[in-house]
Parts: C-alpha cells; sequence; structure tokens
DNA sequence: ATGGTCGGGTTTTTT
DNA sequence: ACCCGACCAT
C-alpha cells in the first residue's frame, strides 16, 4: 500500500488527514483539489474504522463522477464496492428508486429531460389557454425549473401579477400532468429526494447513520436545493467535505449559489477550512494574470495562487483587425507550435459563446488542421436516438405521453394532427392516459375508419415490440425497435451528410446498448437502466476523438481542464463581458470568474486576441478590448504587433484593399489615433488615395466615423 | 403531409 | 449570418 501523504504537500496534507468532522477545502485552480479529494477518501478508508459503504462523493457531471471511482480504486488497489459515488442527480434518482413507495412515486418512473418537459409544458400551455406569445413557454419552463432549484413547490407560490399566475397555473398542471403519467424531470429528481429524507424519519436515520463521510466537488456551483439535502443528509453528527473554488462559480445563473460555499463555515459546525494555493500548473505570467484579475471581485473567500515555477513566457496579446484575422493568426500561431514538436490537441481555443466558433473553424479548415469542438448537442438529445428511445419507452409503458405524442407519427404512418387531438382530448377529459384514450376512441368508433385503421396498427406495432423484450437481449431489442418502428428505412430515404449521420447515430445506440448485455450484474430491468441512464448521462462525445485536434470550447465546458497553449478569442467589450451581464450587478463579478477559469486553463502559453472589428450576427461591431485585459499587469504582457502583413481571404475583399490604400498613405489599419474632437480611436478601413483618402475611424467614445485624411490631422499615439 | 417562406432571436449548460 | 419555429400553400 502506498504512503498516501508521501507525495502531498502541507496543505493538501492537512486536507488528507484531518481529524473527522466537516471541512471546507478551498482549492485554487491548478492545486491539486480532485488529487486531495481522492486521498483523503483512500485515507479514511486506511486510517479510521469507515468502510465504503459509511462514504458517499458527489459531484455534478457524469465524466467527474466516472473519473472520482476510477482514481479512488487505482489509489485503493481494490474496488470501492457500496461505497456511492454520483452526480447529485444520480444520487437522488438511486434514493428514489430505492423507496418509491415513500416517494409516491410509481415503480417505473420516467425521467423527463428538458426537451420533453418542454414538449408537455407546450402541450399544458395549449390545453390551458394561455397566450403563449404574452408568457412564451421557454420562459415558463426556466422559472418552473427555477423554482424547483429553490424548493417551492407550486402550493408554496403565491401570485401576485399576471405573469407569475399564468407561470402559476402552468406549474401546478405540469405537477398533476408528472404526476398521473409517472414522469420526473431533473430539479424533480432532487427535490422529491429532499423531500423524502424530510418527510420519513426512519429514511433520514438509517442515511444518516450510514453516510458517516460526504464529500462534494465543486461545491460552489451546489444550487439550493442541494444544499438542502445536504444539510439534511449530514445532520449533526455527519461530516460533509465540501471542496470548491468561490473564484471558479460560473453557474449563477442557472441556480447555483455561490453563498453556499460562502456561508458553509457558518451553518455547518467546526468547520476546518484549508487553502490550497500553490498551483502545480501555470507559469508564474500566468498565475500573476490570474489574480491580478480576480483581484477586482469583491465578497471573496480570498486565496493568491502561487507556483515554484518561474515565470515562463509573457502573455501574447494581439489586437486582430477582425474576426477573420484573429482566426488566422491563432491558427498561424497553432502551425508554429505543431512545427515545434507539440501535439496539436495541447492547443485550445476558448471563447464567450458558440456564434464565435464557427470563424475559428473555418480558418482551422482552411488550414488543414484537424479539430474538435466540445459541447454541442449531446448524443442521447439527437433527434433520432429520442425517437429510438420513445419506442422503448412506450414498449415499458403503455402510458408514457410524452413518449407516444413523440413517435405516433414518426415515421409518417397516416395519424395526422386531426387524429392526435381527438386522442388528446378525450385523455384530457376522461384524466387517462393517451394510449387508454385510443382504445376508448376506437371502441366508440369516434374516428373515421381510416384514421381508426392507422391507430390499431400503432398500437399492433408497439404491442409486437414488447413481446420481443422476453427473449431478446437489449442490443437485439433496440435493434428490432429501430427496425420495426420503420426509423431505419425513413432515415435511409432521407439523402445528405445528415441522414448518413443519423443512420450512424442508430447504429451507436445499438452498440450502445450491447454494453449493458455484457454486464456481469444483470439490474432487473435492463431496458429501465438503459433509458434511465440515457437521461442522466449525456452520453459520450462525438467520434473521431481519437485524432489529435485542436480543441475548441466555450469557456464554461473548458472548466477543470487544462492545456499546455491556450488561446481566449474574442476578448472584448460586449462580448466578455457578455453585454447581457450588464444590468445585474454580480453577472460582471461572475463573467471575471470566467474569465479567471479561462486564463487558469492555460499551462506554458497563453494567448489573448480580440478583434477591432467583429462581424458578428450579420452586424459589423467595434468592440474595444474588454475591460478584464487591462486588469492584468502589462509587465506579464507582451503585445503582438504583425498587422501590416495580414493576409486575408479574398471574399472580405473590402478589408484587404484597405490595408494596401493603407500602407500607401503611411498609416496602418488597426493604428490608434487621436482626434482633436473625437478623442481617441482605431482606423478601420481607408478609401482612395492621396489627398482624397478618406480613413473610417472607430472612435472610443463617438463612435464610427469617416474623416478625409487631408482635414483630419490625426496625432498617432502609443499603444 | 410536406415543403417553402417569413419573422424573431441570438450567453453560458448539466442533469 | 444563421437557425428554428410557426404558418401557409400544395
Amino acid at each position: 500500500m502506498t504512503d498516501l501523504l508521501a507525495s502531498l504537500n502541507d496543505e493538501q496534507r492537512q486536507a488528507v488527514s484531518a481529524t473527522p468532522g466537516n471541512q471546507l477545502i478551498l482549492a485554487g485552480a491548478g492545486s491539486g483539489k480532485t488529487r486531495v479529494l481522492v486521498h483523503r477518501i483512500a485515507w479514511l478508508l486506511q486510517n479510521t474504522d469507515i468502510t465504503p459503504y459509511g462514504i458517499m462523493a458527489v459531484t455534478f457531471t457524469n465524466k467527474a463522477s466516472r473519473e472520482m471511482r476510477e482514481r479512488i480504486e487505482e489509489v485503493l488497489g481494490f474496488p470501492a464496492r457500496g461505497m456511492w459515488v454520483g452526480t447529485f442527480h444520480g444520487l437522488a434518482h438511486r434514493l428514489l428508486k430505492a423507496h418509491f413507495k415513500d416517494a409516491k412515486l410509481p415503480e417505473n418512473f420516467q425521467i423527463l429531460d428538458s426537451d420533453d418537459q418542454l414538449r408537455l409544458l407546450k402541450k399544458l400551455v395549449k390545453q390551458l389557454n394561455i397566450d403563449d406569445e404574452r408568457f412564451p413557454t421557454k420562459e415558463i419552463q426556466w422559472w418552473i425549473n427555477g423554482q424547483k432549484d429553490e424548493g417551492r413547490r407550486a402550493a408554496h407560490i403565491q401570485a401576485w401579477d399576471p405573469q407569475t399566475e399564468a407561470q402559476l397555473t402552468v406549474y401546478s398542471a405540469y405537477e398533476e400532468a408528472c404526476l398521473r403519467g409517472g414522469f420526473v424531470d431533473f430539479g424533480e429528481l432532487l427535490l422529491r429526494a429532499h423531500e423524502l429524507l424530510r418527510d420519513n424519519q426512519h429514511l433520514l436515520e438509517h442515511y444518516r447513520e450510514r453516510f458517516q463521510y460526504v464529500l462534494v466537488d465543486e461545491f460552489q456551483d451546489t444550487n439550493t436545493i442541494q444544499y438542502a439535502w445536504l444539510r439534511l443528509l449530514a445532520g449533526e453528527t455527519g461530516a460533509v467535505t465540501a471542496v470548491g473554488d468561490d473564484d471558479q462559480s460560473i453557474y449563477g445563473w442557472r441556480g447555483a449559489k455561490i453563498e453556499n460555499i460562502q456561508q458553509f463555515e457558518q451553518e455547518f459546525s467546526g468547520v476546518r477550512t484549508t487553502r490550497l494555493e500553490q498551483n502545480y500548473r501555470s507559469t508564474g505570467s500566468i498565475l500573476k494574470a490570474a489574480n491580478a484579475v480576480i483581484e477586482n471581485n469583491d465578497d471573496r473567500l480570498g486565496k493568491e495562487l502561487w507556483t515554484e515555477s518561474d515565470d515562463g513566457e509573457a502573455i501574447s496579446l494581439y489586437s486582430a483587425f477582425n474576426e477573420q484575422d484573429e482566426a488566422h493568426f491563432i491558427t498561424e500561431r497553432i502551425e508554429q507550435w505543431v512545427e515545434q514538436g507539440h501535439r496539436r490537441d495541447s492547443s485550445a481555443i476558448l471563447y464567450r459563446s458558440n456564434a464565435q466558433s464557427r470563424v475559428l473553424e473555418e480558418a482551422l479548415i482552411r488550414a488543414g488542421i484537424p479539430y474538435r469542438i466540445y459541447g454541442g448537442q449531446r448524443f442521447y438529445d439527437r433527434l433520432e436516438i429520442k425517437n429510438a428511445l420513445a419506442y422503448l419507452r412506450l414498449v415499458i409503458s403503455r402510458n408514457d405521453d410524452t413518449a407516444l405524442e413523440r413517435v405516433i407519427n414518426v415515421p409518417t404512418r397516416g395519424i395526422g394532427n386531426k387524429t392526435v387531438d381527438v386522442v388528446r382530448e378525450f385523455a384530457r377529459d376522461h384524466g387517462c392516459s393517451m394510449w387508454e384514450a385510443m382504445q376508448q376512441v376506437l371502441q366508440h368508433k369516434l374516428l373515421t375508419a381510416r384514421a381508426g385503421n392507422a391507430l390499431i396498427s400503432f398500437m399492433h406495432l408497439i404491442d409486437q415490440m414488447d413481446q420481443a423484450t422476453d427473449d431478446l437481449s437489449l442490443a437485439e431489442m433496440t435493434e428490432q425497435a429501430i427496425e420495426m418502428s420503420g426509423l431505419k428505412d425513413h432515415h435511409l430515404k432521407e439523402k445528405g451528410e445528415k441522414a448518413q449521420a443519423r443512420l450512424e447515430n442508430l447504429d451507436e445506440l445499438v452498440t450502445a446498448a450491447k454494453v449493458y448485455d455484457a454486464d456481469e450484474e444483470q439490474p432487473a430491468s435492463p431496458l429501465r437502466q438503459f433509458l434511465d441512464d440515457a437521461a442522466l448521462d449525456a452520453g459520450e462525445q462525438q467520434a473521431e476523438e481519437n485524432i489529435d485536434s485542436v480543441q475548441l470550447m466555450t469557456l464554461h465546458s473548458a472548466k477543470g481542464l487544462e492545456f499546455p497553449q491556450v488561446f481566449l478569442a474574442g476578448v472584448e467589450k460586449n462580448i466578455f463581458p457578455h453585454k447581457m451581464s450588464f444590468d445585474e450587478p454580480g453577472r460582471l463579478a461572475e463573467e471575471r470568474r470566467l474569465c479567471y477559469v479561462g486564463i487558469t486553463r492555460a499551462m506554458e502559453k497563453l494567448y489573448i486576441c480580440y478583434a477591432e472589428s467583429r462581424r458578428l450576427h450579420g452586424k459589423e461591431s467595434f468592440n474595444g478590448p474588454s475591460a478584464f485585459i487591462r486588469e492584468i499587469p502589462s509587465s506579464v504582457i507582451e503585445e503582438v504587433r504583425l498587422r501590416t502583413q495580414v493576409t486575408r481571404p479574398v471574399s472580405a475583399v473590402k478589408g484587404f484593399s484597405s490595408v494596401h490604400a493603407a500602407a500607401d498613405l503611411g498609416v496602418k489599419l488597426g493604428q490608434r489615433v487621436f482626434h482633436q474632437k473625437f478623442g481617441e480611436g482605431v482606423i478601420m478601413a481607408v478609401e482612395g488615395a492621396g489627398g482624397n483618402a478618406r480613413l473610417q475611424i472607430n472612435f472610443d467614445y463617438e463612435g464610427s466615423k469617416w474623416l478625409v485624411m487631408q482635414y483630419a490631422n490625426l496625432r498617432p499615439m502609443e499603444e
């Protein structure tokens, strides 16, 4: 057995070997957070009388929980059986499954993902005659989820204005529909798991006694209901180890409460706090930049990262002429980096919003550099996958209206809107499921013979699929469902790359099902398990992850990752910090934390780029450098100057000719100039030559103007 | 039932 | 600029 403490620094060792009790570990970026968490668990198992059975480890993503289990078992050298490791949602699901009766749920309750939820809400909004122009369903969904995150049910809420009233009406109807259909959405998993423990003393006591240690990663991301659940579970005797970094809280907009980490010390008794401030990831310059930026936030718990390694290379700041130039610059630098013998996947390009990725992708394609985009649509969210799963859901439960509505006419089988309307209305009037309604509607001959026959053959189809359940493996069954439903033919008939991809995805789904068949521990219902996992897990990322490629992702998705070389693209006003974050006060601080996250992803080399001019959403804008850039000490920054050698694709002709015209006049595009009346600005474009030449200048305060060079009397600025 | 147009929106994302 | 959803015409 390895000596767990040998390879740790003093603070890490203190955190790992702390005496029993509540513990807060404030772990800066790159300070070995996961390592401490993993070692803490191993240490507890080796040095106290606790067994894996008494430990729970909670994370936010499935990926994180898989990694955590792997690393624990690696350190221990044996499988940690009996230990609960999972996401908040996964663990809540587990509790609800185990105690479905106490949770007042049907045994086979179905998890609704956001898409299912939205569809159901849309249906209800329609039924309730709510004007969805005035109250968009998306907003109602957002609101309901927000309420659940705060632990509030419809019955707890008072409506004082028309909007809340409308939302509340839908919330109530939605609760009822979920109850009747046996649906549980993501928020409901947490809310109900909380209520389960709160309202069942015997269960609470049981789990309190069992889980003497609860360890929570990314504690700064917990929302109200998650915190309440932990608080309840821990009681006065259990011990919670909260690991997190208030400076990396970037999910406030979806309900995460940074206050949770700030209040932890007060609300849990006898908390020992350890700060992990030694950084093992980045160079000195990068850390100086990160520290300087985050210092501008108030209400921090306070940490300052330091490193034993030297300053390394300065941070390069590139002021691009426009977004094309920015992308071009980045690809060039990546080419150089690769020529120096580095792998492509040691470089990452990070941006604030997904819309920025396009130009970057185009430039990478032009340069022939393979890249991979993280994020985007998840595997189990894809249309063809959701359709196939919907058939399987119907096999398990005919009363799953959400699944039924989804595929009753996919592929088209002559069951049009009108027919579905009749069934839906019948179901609503009689408070039964749509499947039951179909049977009734047929019996009472409420439909034309043609529509009736279509319904009958659909019902028959599902029943046939069901019969296959008994003697087929899950993979075979999935394959059958895809074939029998006609989904395969449907996509075979479509043309284009998209259809091809859909077919491949369906194959992939069958492959995913095979994993369950190979599993030694066969669950009671492999299909049920498969569907639950599909709802709770994103599925692995897209294919081709094995080729060495440059990594592209949003700043949010970059949290938790590290790369030798990082490019922060589009570090401009209005984009980052995003203009949407200006209204609310706390938002700017969150954007700054996002910036801190971005900077601290870099290990060796960091580039910060912004464009003087950017075409986004079809409009040209001149945002100017982000305020965050000015927060970085100039001593660690080195500006890159190569604008005159900019080559641009011929498609962007206007700027192209400008470059040459500007050179003839002895000015540079992108050059900062001072004007007597308008103040400071940047030369954006040049038109004409000699005495008539006009310059387009984007002034910091006056906006963009065309001036005749001869009269403008411009003074070049020192940058 | 399907395809085409028109208009609105457009930060971040997991479960 | 582009994507998606709603509505309308075939």
